[in-house]
DNA sequence: AAGTGGTCTAGACCACTCC
DNA sequence: GAGTGGTCTAGACCACTTC
């Protein structure tokens, strides 16, 4: 049975403060584990005297910080760790795509999960201005969007949305659903425009509601953005590729040489 | 003057949730600037005719969203946009540190910002198992720990904390509060390690409660951690140092060869 | 039906800011 | 002192899950 103890009306912090205060602490030292459920408000308004906004207002906070899932009818759980994931900064390595496989699936088979795409979607748009910019186009030029969601062990895990210009994929099958072997980045190769170097750009945020949905995320679960520019040989930007990730599924590695 | 709308009783979304998409929807279009001032509970509890509680519900959900910040006696205001700043794949080059500018400085200054940097810690602690790993030591080996917190126009960003072995630090001015021109990596290399390059590994998640008060933040915004190890030109790790960043401030840019 | 969390009401007192 | 948000109480009804 854990024991709780008990707060301090005297004291200056306040009651739904020490309440979460008691609660973190036990799931910090592992006496409320992962996936583990939490004491129910009955529990804690009766334990702690209080009403039951003030249990409330404590488990808000602890959702609030990523520590807590609530499932409605069931209980608070303490979250379970999620698998993370190492992006390490050759994962678009031409041999990957010589091997048929799309960086995300290369990877994620590599660190032992079973990948899954879905929500495919293409369309055909005028560029917004960070696009036309990113890609070197002029404003409204057209581009092929291609948008799509990323599993890992059949869970959401990143959203991604690619840009390439309408003159380099126009009559490949970047602009079908399905690009064939190697994904987007073989067909951009076989259409002359060998690959040479990428730029990203890392960020983090709290998620839109969109995109909470699109991740099957609560608020309070932080997300990293990625926005990766390819360029090829010639040095012209052949595709911007703008993602939003689980912030805790993923670790991404760089390698950065001295000068 | 503000149009607020209405709320729909018949809809299914529940009404704080319908309040906070109206005050979303005017922050997102500017109709609500940053740093201006939103309706007061008061106010929004007049307009829609809902309780208390209800128009704290809505509040708290783009508070949690880090769109507002709450100024107790004050009001409620459109977090203002905060300074951005881009840190570039070259910014370790050594021309920097020729010129005798740390990394961080030298960066802040190029980026138009008054960099600043405070609680400066130096100690002489046994490697925890993590730092051992990177720097390849032996358990329990010694190292020399340097924290210290970075600010931009006066305002806390970013902690850091540096992990030196021993041997290389010792008899040398890293163990010192000040290290001297070109920071840690210009002693580093004065001891006969020259740089060669240097891994970073980067996520997100929300702050604990020590990094809410070092970095100054509300719950509710998100961080990154970066953790950087330098490499000699032997390929021997000299430095671990392992920041954790206000994430709103930085967007972080790499470049990545294609092969 | 019983137990869980989700939302809402209508009050109360307090602390902080500004004038 | 007036206006703001911060916290708390003691109820209510609802939706979801489990049995």
């Amino acid at each position: 049975m854990l024991d709780l103890g008990t707060i301090d009306r005297s004291n200056d912090r306040p009651p739904y403060r020490q309440i979460a205060d008691i609660l973190r602490a036990h799931i910090d030292h592992g006496r409320l584990a992962p996936g583990e459920q939490l004491p129910s408000e009955a529990t804690l308004i009766d334990h702690f005297g209080v009403a039951r906004m003030t249990v409330r207002e404590a488990i808000k906070e602890l959702r609030t910080e990523g520590l807590v899932v609530a499932q409605h009818g069931k209980g608070v759980f303490v979250r379970s760790a999620p698998p993370v994931r190492r992006l390490a900064s050759d994962r678009f390595a031409r041999r990957h795509r010589k091997e048929g496989k799309s960086a995300f699936i290369a990877e994620a088979e590599a660190s032992g999960h079973v990948p899954g795409v879905d929500q495919i979607r293409v369309t055909n748009e005028a560029a917004s201005p960070e696009v036309a910019e990113r890609l070197r186009l002029k404003p409204r030029e057209r581009v092929i969007v291609r948008s799509r969601r990323y599993l890992a062990d059949g869970r959401p895990v990143e959203t991604a949305t690619s840009y390439i210009p309408e003159a380099i994929a126009k009559g490949t099958p970047i602009a079908e659903v399905n690009t064939g072997p190697g994904g987007i980045y073989g067909r951009i190769e076989d259409a002359g425009h060998e690959l040479a170097r990428f730029t990203e750009e890392v960020s983090a945020r709290m998620p839109t509601p969109d995109e909470r949905k699109a991740l099957e995320i609560g608020a309070g679960i932080p997300v990293m953005t990625l926005v990766r520019t390819a360029y090829d040989t010639n040095g012209v930007p052949v595709e911007v590729c703008d993602t939003v990730k689980i912030a805790h599924s993923f670790v991404l590695e760089y390698d950065v040489p001295a000068q």
